[in-house]
DNA sequence: TTTAGTGCAAAAGTTTTGCATGGTC
DNA sequence: GACCATGCAAAACTTTTGCACTAAA
């Protein structure tokens, strides 16, 4: 109760950093984000909310992920096909491990590109701006 | 013209190996995507084919990608936002290098994960069946 | 009070599917 | 000749947009 009001306190001061404006919308799409444990689609994360007895619509789930997504607050990934996923990350540079049977998503901090970005773009004269690694493979519970 | 055969002939060949049958509609689909310097959608990929007076249909055109997609002949990008691109791909261990500005996809042969992927896989459990890297960032051409 | 955000429903766009027909092996 | 592949059109989905209304700052 009292950790409920603490987590909305932290998604408003979240949505205030960015400059945007504090809606109920906002607040629960960002609180059902931080429920999920792996990533989800917007279609998902709407059932999930309706669920929930949530009013939000559709088209505001929708402008609510690529707002955030544009803010740097969600990541995308497109792992299975077709469909953008979203996730609410860490907002430290890392990486994703992705189990291809249960979709489970495992955040890796520490980044082992490094010297061996520098080299490769330098030798295309390329300048990067931004990179991701996706391991994809199988949790030790799917083994 | 001889040169046209030619490309014919290894696309041909290049189906035969994957235990699929030879149609023209493939054979147009694989030259379509050998002359892309860059990545294309389904949707584009078809348009293209029409100019060239092609009876293709768009249904085909995605059947095709998917399939070749699935035997690992095309590889499958999706860095603008939501819908799948596609690229013919050099068949060893590689990643790619975008950029951000006009699309150009530049192949890197050499992969500089080795060791920390090894790490950081063991260290979550996982046995790592895949990884892909990609680097965005500003072509020379467009800095 | 001003302006950004939302809901709804419609439109636009993408991808998939069923089924009769045609082409490859 | 058997069976896979295709075309076409319909269906199923996903995502975006216009506009009147609501709520945040």
């Amino acid at each position: 109760m009292a950790r409920t009001l603490q987590i909305k306190a932290d998604l408003s001061e979240l949505l205030a950093r960015q400059g945007v404006r504090v809606t109920r919308q906002r607040l629960e799409v960002l609180a059902e984000l931080s429920r999920e444990r792996d990533d989800v689609t917007a279609q998902v994360l709407w059932r999930r909310l309706r669920e929930r007895d949530s009013q939000t619509g559709l088209a505001t789930v929708y402008r609510t992920l690529a707002l955030l997504a544009d803010k740097g607050v969600v990541d995308t990934l497109s792992h299975h096909g077709t469909e953008l996923c979203y996730r609410l990350c860490t907002e430290s540079h890392h990486h994703h491990l992705v189990c291809s049977s249960c979709h489970r998503v495992v955040e890796v901090e520490q980044c082992g590109l490094g010297n061996w970005l520098d080299t490769v773009t330098a030798q295309h004269g390329f300048v990067a701006t931004d990179h991701r690694v996706e391991i994809t493979g199988l949790c030790r519970a799917c083994r």
